[in-house]
DNA sequence: CTGAAAGCGCTTACAG
DNA sequence: CTGAAAGCGCTTACAG
C-alpha cells in the first residue's frame, strides 16, 4: 500500500502549537496540562487520525499496547471461550492480544516463565488461563513490571477469577444424593483439566465431603480416574460396568468424560437416567443437546472478567488495591440424565 | 522484576569486535558480510541470549517479529482448532501471534480493513481465517507491505489453503447414492458457514452436481436451508420430518448441522441408519463420537499450512513467486449413520 | 504549566 | 566487506 504516512506526535505538536513532550503528556492523561492545551492537542489528534506507534512509545519505555493471553492449548472448549471472551475486552480496552499457547507442554511454560524478561518486552501484561507456575516463577513474574491477572489459578499474587471446583462438585453431588442415591460413584480426572493441576483433586474433594456429610463411606472401587475427554470416560465407564459393579449414580468430573461415560453405557444397554444416573461439570456446549445434568461453569465470563481486571490495572497504572480472588457462581442445571432413585 | 537488561545489539558488536551494523547486517541474514565475522556474531549473540528488540526494529523501518491471525470468531471448534495450529507454527518460526477476533461482526471487520495501515504498523503479516472481504478491500491489503496467506478463500490474490467444498460435498452425496439411496434430502448451510460465504453454496452445488450425474433432478421439497449449527440442524430436519416427508438419506452440510438432524430423528422415533442414512461434511471431534458418517477436511492443516506459507514469504522478504492457492484431500470416514438403502 | 535535549535499540543509506 | 552518522517516533528527566 499506500499507506499513505500516518499523523506522527509532531504532526500534532505542529496543529496545536504546542510542544511535543506537552502533547505527550495530554494525550497519556498525565498531569500539568492546562485546560485549554489538553482541549487543543486532543482536537489535533483526533483531527490528524492521531494514533501513537506502539514501537516507538515500547521504545521509550512506555506502554506497548499489548497484552499476552498465555493458554495451555487453545483448542479446548474452554480456553477456546475464554480466550474470545478475553480479547474481545481486550480490543475494547485499545490492547491488543498476543496468543502464546503452551501446547501442553511443561517445557514451552518454564522457556517462557523461567525469565519474564522475555515477555516485557513486548508486553505490557499477561493473562494467564490455568498455567500452573512454580513458585519461584509466581514470584519472578509478581515482581516484574508486567501487570498479571490469571483465570482457574489458585494462592496467586494478582487477581484472579475462577469457580470454586470443590463446592461445585459439592452440588452435583449433593443432587444425587437428593435424589434418593447413595450408591454412587466418580470419574475422576486424572490429570489437569485445564491444564489447572489443582481442578481434578478439588472435584474429588468436593464428592468426598458430600458422602461424608450422609455418612457415606467413599466405595475405592467406585471410584475411578479418568482423564478429562471423551475417551478417558468412555474408557473409565467401561472398566466400571466390565470389571466392578453398575453403581446406581455416577458423578463425571467434566462434562466430555460424562459423555464418553453415557457412550459406554449406551453399549452395554445402559441408559441414563433410566438404570444409571449421570452428573458433569462444565455445561459444555454439548451438554444441552445431549441433554446432560451438570453443574455449568460461566466460561466467557471468566476470561472476560479476568481480562477486564487486567485492563484496569494496566489503565490505573497499577495501583488498583490488593489483588483479589473472584469465584464466579456455578449453578445446577438438571436436564435429562438424572432422576429420583427407585429404591 | 529485576529485568536484569538484555543485551542489546551494542553488547553482541562490542563482544564479537564488530561495528553495530554489521552485526545488524549478520543477524538478519543479509549479504556483505564475511564468513568470519558472521561466526564471530552469531556466537556472541548466542552467549549473551542476544535476542532483537521488536520495538526498535520495527521503528527502526524493519520487521515487527508479529503477525496477525484473523478469524470471525475463535471459539467455532474449526477456528479453535486452525489458528492453534498455525500459533504453533509461528512460534517455530519466532514470530509472535496477534489475535484478531472479528465477532462476527462486518462493522469490526471493516473499521480494520477498510484502512490496512492500521496493522502495517504491527505486524509484517496476515492470516486471514474465512474472513471475506470486498475487492477494494482485497486490493489495499494486497498492495499493502504486509505478507498476507488466508485459510478458505477464494480466487485472492495471496497463498490459500482450503478445501475444495464442492468436491467433498459431491462426494458425500456420491457416497450416498452409491449406497442405493435416491430420495436424498439437503440440510443446506444458509450463511456463512466459516465465515466464508462460498462455503455453503458449493456444498450445495456439489450435491446437485452428483444428483445431476444421475440424473436426479432435485426435489425442492427436500432442499431445506439450515444454519450450520447444532440447533439449525435440528431445527431443519424437524420441519423436514413433520412438514414435508422423510426421505431415504440426508446429506447435512456440515456435521454441527448432522448432529441436530440425530436429535431431530431421534425425537421422531427415526433412526440413523436405520430409516434414514445421514452424512455430513468436516468430521467434526463429536462426529466419531456419534458414529457419524462424514467427509472430512483436516482443519489444524489448514491453519498450519497457511501460517507455514506465510512465514516463508517473511523469511524470503516475499520473493517466493506467485501465490498458489492449495485444496487440502477431504477423506470420506464411513461409520455408523450409514447403510445400504433396501429398495 | 511548558519545552529543549537526550536517548530508547535498531535499520538504512552512504562512504570507505 | 565494514563502519560512522542520521533518524525512526516516542518518553523521560530536567530546566524554566
Amino acid at each position: 500500500m499506500t499507506d499513505r504516512a500516518r499523523a506522527t506526535i509532531r504532526d500534532v505538536a505542529t496543529l496545536s502549537g504546542l510542544s511535543i513532550c506537552t502533547v505527550s503528556r495530554a494525550l497519556r492523561g498525565l498531569p500539568n496540562v492546562s485546560l485549554d492545551a489538553q482541549k487543543r492537542i486532543e482536537d489535533a489528534a483526533e483531527k490528524l487520525g492521531y494514533r501513537a506507534s506502539s514501537a516507538a512509545s515500547r521504545l521509550a519505555g512506555g506502554r506497548t499496547g499489548q497484552v499476552a493471553i498465555i493458554a495451555p492449548k487453545a483448542t479446548s472448549w474452554f480456553f477456546a471461550e475464554a480466550v474470545e471472551a478475553a480479547e474481545e475486552v481486550f480490543a475494547d480496552s485499545g490492547l491488543d492480544t498476543v496468543l502464546v499457547s503452551l501446547r501442553g507442554q511443561g517445557k514451552v511454560r518454564d522457556r517462557l516463565f523461567d525469565d519474564p524478561t522475555e515477555f516485557s518486552q513486548r508486553v505490557d501484561g499477561v493473562l494467564l488461563f490455568g498455567v500452573n507456575l512454580d513458585a519461584s516463577q509466581v514470584e519472578a513474574l509478581s515482581e516484574s513490571r508486567l501487570a498479571v491477572a490469571s483465570v482457574g489459578l489458585e494462592g496467586v499474587p494478582w487477581d484472579n477469577v475462577g469457580i470454586d471446583d470443590e463446592a461445585a462438585a459439592w452440588a452435583a453431588t449433593r443432587h444425587l444424593l437428593d435424589l434418593g442415591h447413595w450408591d454412587l460413584a466418580m470419574l475422576a480426572g486424572s490429570e489437569p483439566s485445564h491444564g489447572t493441576v489443582t481442578t481434578a483433586a478439588q472435584r474429588r474433594a468436593g464428592f468426598e465431603r458430600a458422602l461424608d456429610e450422609e455418612h457415606l463411606e467413599p466405595d475405592p472401587d467406585m471410584m475411578v480416574s479418568a482423564p478429562s475427554t471423551i475417551d478417558g470416560g468412555y474408557q473409565a465407564m467401561t472398566e466400571l460396568i466390565s470389571t466392578r459393579r453398575v453403581p446406581g449414580a455416577v458423578f463425571a468430573g467434566c462434562d466430555e468424560a460424562a459423555f464418553g461415560a453415557l457412550k459406554a453405557m449406551r453399549e452395554h444397554g445402559l441408559s441414563a437416567p433410566k438404570k444409571v444416573s449421570l452428573i458433569g461439570i462444565d455445561d459444555h456446549p454439548m451438554s444441552s443437546f445431549l441433554g446432560l445434568t451438570t453443574v455449568a461453569q460461566p466460561v466467557p465470563d471468566q476470561g472476560a472478567f479476568a481480562a477486564t481486571l487486567l485492563a484496569e490495572r494496566l489503565q490505573n497504572h497499577d495501583d488498583g488495591g490488593a489483588p483479589h480472588d473472584h469465584r464466579l457462581p456455578t449453578p445446577l442445571i438438571e436436564r435429562k440424565t438424572t432422576r429420583r432413585s427407585r429404591h
